[in-house]
DNA sequence: CGAAAGGCTCTTTTT
DNA sequence: GAGCCTTTCG
């Protein structure tokens, strides 16, 4: 097997340069994971590196997998020994095995952002902080910060600025007591805590260190703080580090992703190479036309030519509605008639939006059609509340003093445990310094705190089922262990009285039949590996990812993605680009970026849809066009509007009529003709062998010396004219 | 203690 | 328009 079959020179570079840094910049569409996979595979087949020294970062999980499948099939063998994973993966994997010298449990808990909000307004309120006038979001983000940083509370309070820094501090510190408390650790503490424990011990670091011959980091340019620190720690012996991203799809800087990661890696190595895939095998001309010129705006940025082979196709259609319903009924009955012209499967297409709630407007539109959707996001299955009871009652029967989740289900179902006496009992707890379990089981024994009997009594039965559900969990399945709880709980009575009952069971259901998977593992082995994968992933696996129905998705999570045919909604000043990043031009310059994702997903179509006037958060309002839409050429796009004038619908061409038209509008006069001698800056000199007119441009085929037969825009190609084919003739 | 009612906020969300 | 929180009342 040649793992360079098939790779052109850039990828082949990006691929065979092994020794020391390297930084692949890698366009959409450029074939990076083909990069990443045939580097593996490269490194084990031909540099006879042993997987176990290779490790491999994503940023997802899906990601991951991917890679694994697609490694495994190039390889013809299974990759266990390589490390392949997210950040948070593979750090919570080091920190199990090494973490107690840093005072951390092997069976620490990993909170999500939900328990983290909970624990910050449990903070607020031990310090008697008033969560209207210390936002608890606001708080939750500036403690991201911090740990997106390495900055401990004490480290955070010396750079605060201001006052509400202050108090950041204050509620970080006692954060963190609380998670210590219960043994827990958040999703940035994966991360911040691993550096510290190489920074603090550097035999541990040796050891990492050494392992890994062959470091790789996708997605760099999402790349943190923390996370840029750690690649530097474990990359600092051997030096073999390569990071593949794409500053121009940079677009999580609000969770501390920084760009200056991937800008200045060459000054933090020196002796970097760089490989630059700007060959694009997705788009059209055109639509990489349009993406370049919107993305060319930006100021932060090293310019990038983009380039394809691929065919002119078509301009993308810019189309202004009413209001969003309006909009919505376009893109259904779009898609309605693109497939019925057999020109894309319903799978093949794609509405993207900057925000979820723009995706009501959209899926009711859909139902009212009969088609059928696939919506990605929305509430994740982990994050269920049904599902998060469960897992709960779960994490406490395996480690009691997670208070985090005693806290969420001693009441639920309903067991007569109100406020009060919970109140009662944390404050008990706070002042003997024990964990809400251990002042439960004081309750049982009449040594707690004063409290009611019907309320001791009540706390004591919550006490009886977590210890006989214990006591039995050691000797039980997983599924068991679970079905048990449902019962004994009383949980699955109180789901079905609820409103939406049904649907919640299923949930649990989905569950259940997650859990089932580790039947074949000891019950210990079984509750810890089950607890472990469901913190760190987000979602079962998109269940119904097979179905062929157009895909409802945010601009973020489509990075990444690919479809025929894209939809973008709500191209609209206030919302892409978004309200809040008017007043700071570098998140301008992201929304930006989120646009230019957005377009690139597309292979062979595009439209950008604006409507007049939107209801979004309760009130309806009038909006202007995005500014992006200003950097498209016209002459790359058919604009319609659809109510300001109807008239003015005879100016649209419907994208199913450019596509069938076979006699075009009369075109401007161009000089170029069938039998003319050219040049073209990178495909060298040729013969033009025919000259299509398109709407408002011409296509031109040209066959190259060189480079073989290519269509081209002739506004794009800027064709070069050396040689007329009239003078060849006289 | 818990249900009902009114007030406030509101982006994106790989882990 | 919805979800979350606080307040109020039975």
């Amino acid at each position: 097997m040649d793992v360079l079959a098939g790779l052109n020179p850039a990828q082949r570079k990006a691929v065979e340069t092994i020794e020391g840094p390297l930084l692949i910049i890698a366009g959409p569409g450029s074939g990076k994971t083909r990069v990443i996979t045939h580097r593996i595979a490269y490194l084990v087949r031909v540099c006879g590196v042993s997987p176990h020294r290779i490790m491999a970062v994503t940023f997802t999980n899906k990601a991951a997998r991917e890679m694994t499948e697609r490694l495994e099939a190039l390889l013809g063998q299974t990759v266990k020994a390589l490390t392949l994973g997210t950040f948070h993966a593979i750090c919570a994997r080091i920190l199990r095995q090494e973490g107690k010298a840093i005072g951390l449990d092997p069976g620490f808990v990993i909170y999500d952002e939900e328990d983290q909000l909970g624990l910050i307004k449990q903070s607020l309120n031990e310090l008697d902080l008033d969560p209207k006038q210390y936002n608890p979001k606001a708080i939750q983000s500036a403690i991201e910060f911090a740990k997106s940083h390495i900055l401990t509370p004490k480290a955070y309070g010396e750079q605060a600025r201001s006052y509400f820094e202050e108090i950041v501090q204050r509620v970080y510190e006692r954060y963190q007591q609380l998670l210590a408390q219960s043994q827990g650790v958040d999703f940035d503490d994966l991360l911040m805590k691993t550096v510290q424990l190489f920074q603090d011990y550097p035999d541990v670091l040796v050891r990492y260190q050494s392992r890994y011959l062959h470091i790789l980091v996708d997605e760099f340019q999402d790349t943190n703080t923390t996370q840029y620190l750690l690649i530097k720690q474990l990359a600092g012996k051997h030096g073999n580090v390569c990071v593949v991203g794409d500053p121009d799809q940079s677009i999580y800087s609000w969770r501390f992703a920084d760009l200056r990661n991937i800008l200045s890696f060459e000054k933090d190595y020196p002796n970097a190479q760089i490989a630059l895939l700007e060959q694009n095998y997705r788009s059209t001309q055109t639509i990489l036309e349009v993406a370049s010129n919107i993305i060319s705006a930006n100021v932060q940025r090293k310019p990038k030519r983009l380039w394809t082979e691929n065919e002119v196709g078509i301009p993308v259609a810019i189309v202004e509605t009413f209001n969003e319903e309006e909009e919505a009924r376009f893109v259904v009955s779009e898609i309605e008639k693109l497939v019925k012209e057999k020109l894309v499967s319903p799978g093949g297409c794609a509405v993207m939006y900057r925000v979820n709630a723009q995706s009501r407007a959209l899926e009711e539109a859909f139902m009212r059609y009969g088609i059928r959707y696939k919506l990605v996001g929305g509430t994740r299955f982990y994050q269920r509340r049904e599902v998060k009871d469960m897992i709960a009652y779960l994490r406490l029967v395996h480690n009691p003093g997670d208070n985090v989740s005693l806290a969420r289900v001693i009441n639920v179902p309903g067991r007569g445990i109100g406020q009060r006496t919970l109140a009662e009992l944390s404050s008990w707890s706070k002042s003997h310094d024990v964990p809400l379990y251990a002042a439960l089981k004081q309750v049982a024994e009449k040594k707690g705190p004063p409290l009611t009997p019907r309320a001791s009594f009540a706390l004591t039965s919550f006490l009886n089922l977590i210890e006989g559900l214990s006591g039995r969990s050691r000797e039980m399945k997983l599924v068991d262990l679970l079905d048990e709880v449902l019962k004994e709980s009383g949980y699955r009575e109180y789901i079905s009285s609820e409103e939406d009952g049904e649907e919640r069971w299923e949930n649990i259901l989905e569950l259940r039949a997650a859990a089932e998977e580790y039947n074949e593992l000891s019950p210990a082995e079984a509750l810890v590996n089950f607890l472990e994968k469901i913190s760190l992933v987000s979602d079962i696996d998109e269940i119904d990812s097979l179905a062929d129905a157009p895909t409802l998705i945010t601009l973020h999570q489509a990075k990444g993605l690919e479809f025929p045919v894209v939809f973008i909604v709500g191209m609209e000043e206030g919302l892409l680009p978004h309200r809040r990043s008017f007043d700071d031009p570098a998140q301008m310059e992201e929304e930006r970026r989120l646009c230019y994702v957005g377009i690139t997903r597309a292979q062979k179509l595009v439209y950008l849809l604006r409507a007049y006037r939107r209801a979004l958060f309760g009130s309806s309002m009038a909006g202007l066009p995005s500014r992006f839409l200003e950097s498209i050429p016209p002459h790359l796009a058919t604009s319609k509007s659809k109510w300001e004038d109807e008239t003015r619908e005879h100016e649209y061409t419907p994208v199913t009529a450019i596509l069938s038209r076979q006699s075009p509008t009369p075109p401007a006069s161009i000089d170029l003709k069938a039998g003319d001698r050219v040049r073209h800056t990178r495909f060298g000199e040729g013969v033009v062998t025919d000259c299509l007119p398109t709407r408002d441009d011409h296509q031109v085929t040209v066959q190259f010396t060189e480079a073989g037969i290519k269509r081209l825009l002739a506004s794009l190609a800027h064709l070069e004219k050396i040689e007329s084919a009239s003078n060849m003739q006289s």
